[in-house]
DNA sequence: CTGAAAGCGCTAACAA
DNA sequence: TTGTTAGCGCTTTCAG
């Protein structure tokens, strides 16, 4: 029982009259071959719906696989999304295929992802967290491989990295809201699964407030995933605490529009009696009521420019250590 | 310069003192060796951190790997990537690896990723599109791999189908507004991108309407992707079309809020004058102002069915051909 | 319970 | 321009 179900270089190389060399050769593209020489195997190549067997060529070349590992947070996460999405319309372009992974920001669930990775001797990995355990380091470091950090800029990275400040992005809206005159401020974010450096963004937004002689009046950290939800338990809760405040800045944009629904629903005035800032840039955030104040984030040129870094690191071309991707504050009628 | 990287069976073997065979059934975990052996084998493997090649493995058993193609039509539908983390998660758990593809609901892009999956001898393949072109058809057929087409059921399937029927939650949405005595009833929708099959629902929520004596008045298909633009602009347009309309079904929540939020613009009020039903349940549309009425899918469920169906197959398991996912229409306020 | 031999389909290196 | 040889690391098969 040991029959080929599917015809391979051999089969095509005797039906064309040439050797299995000859057809490889033909089949990348290389040179050493005449054109007619070409055209017979390709034709054979076409008659018997030749498949080629991938796992072969990634084998027999011992560490030069076409495969990448891109390990994000979470799928669900629509940034995230973007970001793979645009990963792998990339890497695919350039003759690569994606092997996904989601850590849920638990390191230890990362590390075993990439063990399980590193087992099919990929040819690159997209990390998207910013700590790594030591045995993903060590796994990291023994398997050779290119690797791109994203999402949150590390200035010292692994190998590559491209991303953004968090901080930056905080310290932005702080100092956009001490502009508009704002005195008493809060924020709201969520500890699980945000894999977004909430906290980055809170304390830079801190920093720009103290800047501004002012302080972060209050913070409410829900111990829950961001969401809508989450935005408008949170909204409640600060402001059972303070009633006083005049501004909040959220996590993200979905908890910015739970505020904002919290607000809708208790006749709270946007933004007359409170300013509402989002972090994210969804769709949703600028046609709601009220066009949110957010910081877009691009995540289609992030995850391009990730994608191919790597591809030109593994072409051996030059290539910057470390990329900057500009968010953008756009301000809208809520703050 | 053909210095072998990391250690394998071979080095395990020998510092073990047994032969390689004998150390891969001990890392497969069957049958035929002593406790003592085992554990000689487990320590060296720990010891010289053995990291297996997936690569050869799969190769060495021709048309045995533990790779799984899923191709979804995009990466950023809310919905999809429900299904795919949880599809992602349920197969790692199970001991395979998922390879991505997303088409964009082109037939062609379905069939390219899969000429490219499929060199790489997968175990088995997830489609979530209803049509395939014929080409991909005939790849599936020769690869002889399991297939599970997911989301709309496909009650006479390639091989297995997990999902449920849109036009019955476009049926059940029409007789619930029909019952909530709506007369004059209209539907928003959009044609790109979908995936969806919202023209499927829209068939099935006139269906009821009919049997209830009534007609779909006016439809309007946005060229456009579902998205909440759409759904404000699509709301615009149908209702400056017919003003006397009283209830709107949506393709989906995304679009569904758009409307809403454009009745909140143009103070038209909901569900007063104009009953708003979306579909898709998501978070959001359980919290806005007024908890939006929809239909919610059972994504995880969908996701955790299909993965785990898969792998019966793959194992020779038995399993019905064809699994039904309950959908469950929620009445909100909006409606 | 353990081992030796053969081979999966392809490509690198060398010949011709 | 083309062909030959060897081997990637594992598993299957068969023999001890």
């Amino acid at each position: 029982m040991t029959k080929k179900t599917t015809a391979g270089l051999e089969e095509i190389a005797r039906a064309a009259g040439v050797s299995k060399m000859t057809v490889s050769r033909v089949l990348r593209g290389g040179t050493g071959f005449s054109e007619e020489t070409r055209d017979k195997v390709l034709r054979e190549v076409d008659r018997l719906r030749y498949v080629p067997n991938r796992l072969a060529a990634a084998f027999g070349t011992t560490g030069a696989s076409t495969l990448v590992g891109v390990c994000v947070p979470r799928l669900t996460s629509r940034l995230f999304a973007e970001v793979l999405e645009t990963i792998d319309h990339t890497l695919s372009r350039l003759g690569y295929q994606t092997m996904i992974g989601s850590h849920d920001q638990k390191p230890e669930a990362e590390e075993e992802w990439l063990k399980s990775l590193v087992s099919w001797r990929p040819a690159g990995v997209i990390l998207s967290s910013r700590e790594h355990s030591r045995a993903t380091l060590e796994l990291l470091q023994s398997a050779a491989v290119p690797v791109v950090e994203i999402w949150d800029l590390n200035t010292r990275p692994i190998d590559l990295s491209v991303g953004f400040s968090h901080g930056d992005c905080g310290f932005e809206m702080g100092r956009f809201l001490v502009g508009r005159g704002r005195q008493r401020m809060g924020f709201v974010g969520a500890l699980a699964g945000a894999g977004t450096q909430g906290h980055a963004r809170r304390e830079g937004f801190a920093r720009a407030l103290a800047e501004g002689g002012l302080r972060l009046e209050e913070s409410e950290i829900l111990h829950d995933r961001p969401g809508f939800y989450a935005g408008y338990y949170g909204t409640e809760t600060i402001l059972s605490r303070r009633p006083d405040l005049d501004a909040l800045y959220f996590h993200d944009d979905e908890m910015a529009i739970g505020g904002l629904a919290y607000c809708a629903a208790k006749g709270i005035n946007v933004p007359g009696r409170l300013a509402i800032a989002g972090w994210g840039g969804m769709e949703a955030a600028s046609i709601l009521p009220k066009r949110l104040t957010t910081t877009v984030v691009p995540t289609i040129n992030l995850g391009k420019s990730a994608a191919e870094l790597l591809v030109a690191r593994l072409r051996g071309e030059p290539c910057a250590d470390v990329t900057l991707i500009a968010t953008r504050l756009v301000p809208g009628a809520t703050a």
